[in-house]
DNA sequence: GACACAATTGATCGAATGATCAATAAGGTG
DNA sequence: CACCTTATTGATCATTCGATCAATTGTGTC
């Protein structure tokens, strides 16, 4: 990096390699690692062009959070939504995207998130704003599946809650130290499905977790 | 503080100030607000007086650290404690503390250390040490419940992990932003309850929640 | 191929952090 | 009440952070 020829990019183009660099930088080493210098080297250019590009640094924190959450929200909902008719399994099917292991990195970011969004106030608006994104989706869930009477969830919305809540600590705790992840899927799919009173009929599918 | 005059204070009471200093300091505003000058500003003291007893700040943190932790609990093994002879009532005394109001401030010291441990080698050491100390305490009553035949828990620790887990985040959540919490902890209770299999004769009790 | 626009850079500032050390003075001891 | 140990301070340094701006230079355009 010391002594690269200066190429000149489209504004575009550099506001996209700057936030694929933030974004990588953050899975990698957090959102806190998120600096000035380290994304411009990164990009391979000189800190000032980031400034140049984002106005203020805490303004790039948040836009790749949200950046991240979405793509995250957006991946689970396409693998959810596959699963057509069988509200029962699209149910599972969440619970296994929720707590599987690729989250890791992501978990990380969501608890670099709510540490540091208590001193930075754009990220703590996209925080919340993706927090409920993901409750509405899953709450969305619910209530289809309780519509076909496929199951019962007469609070969608604060069932969604409590297992996007829950389902959070579990990765972040997993995402620090490992051990005793099959159990713990396997109480997160028993207690959903007891939550959800998913008829015995189904069982089967449910223990198979 | 600009001009108080130099007390010479022994050691111990010294050290004593620090930590106690730093602890409140953290509860209040988090553990990355635990700094050499804010510290030293708190105690009414020069800068250097901090680092001349911590010798490195990460270490401070860290020791805060595990203060409020094993402070928590204590306070939370003394109240379920409390409750002797009725493993039932033992459970549900400890849900009722794990989702209290008060763990608040704790759960985003909680929070802090988490994201901070990924760059202080000596805090994560303690985060490992303090949940691990959650967790057998919690697989201790659920144990003891199991022995005396009060309900069913075959694999204590892991369902100490999974509730630990679960509940950290659903501090997390509500500790940043309000709603949900009378429906949160009616689900948890449910949740506990259902995968412990207190038995039916128990559910007043547990539906009072 | 020269020119002008603007993307890019180098230099530099101010604020906040942790850390070190010689100098100072508080307060117990004789 | 003087003295001596050592708790305490002030000054200072090295880092790292975000931010600014005049100077430079790449590149599309005419």
């Amino acid at each position: 990096m010391t002594n690269q020829k200066r190429v000149r990019k489209t504004p575009e183009e550099r506001r996209a390699d700057v936030h694929s660099a933030a974004r990588s930088i953050a899975l990698e080493s957090g959102l806190s690692a998120v600096t000035q210098r380290a994304v411009a080297e990164r990009v391979g250019v000189a800190p000032a062009l980031i400034t140049h590009y984002v106005s203020r640094m805490e303004l790039l924190v948040a836009e790749v959070f949200r950046d991240i959450a979405q793509e995250e929200l957006a991946s689970v909902r396409a693998t959810v939504e596959a699963v057509e008719g069988d509200e029962v399994e699209q149910v599972l099917t969440l619970l296994r995207e929720l707590i599987h292991d690729f989250r890791r990195d992501v978990a990380l970011v969501w608890l670099d998130g709510w540490s540091l969004s208590r001193r930075n106030d754009e990220l703590a608006g996209v925080l919340v704003e993706e927090a409920r994104a993901w409750e509405e989706f899953v709450a969305g869930i619910f209530a289809r599946g309780d519509a076909a009477g496929a199951f019962s969830a007469p609070e969608p919305l604060a069932l969604a809650r409590f297992v996007v809540g829950a389902t959070d600590g579990l990765s972040a705790q997993s995402a620090v130290w490992a051990g005793y992840e099959d159990e713990t899927a396997r109480y997160v799919v028993e207690t959903v499905a007891a939550l959800l009173r998913i008829p015995a009929g189904d069982a089967p599918r449910t223990a198979s977790y």
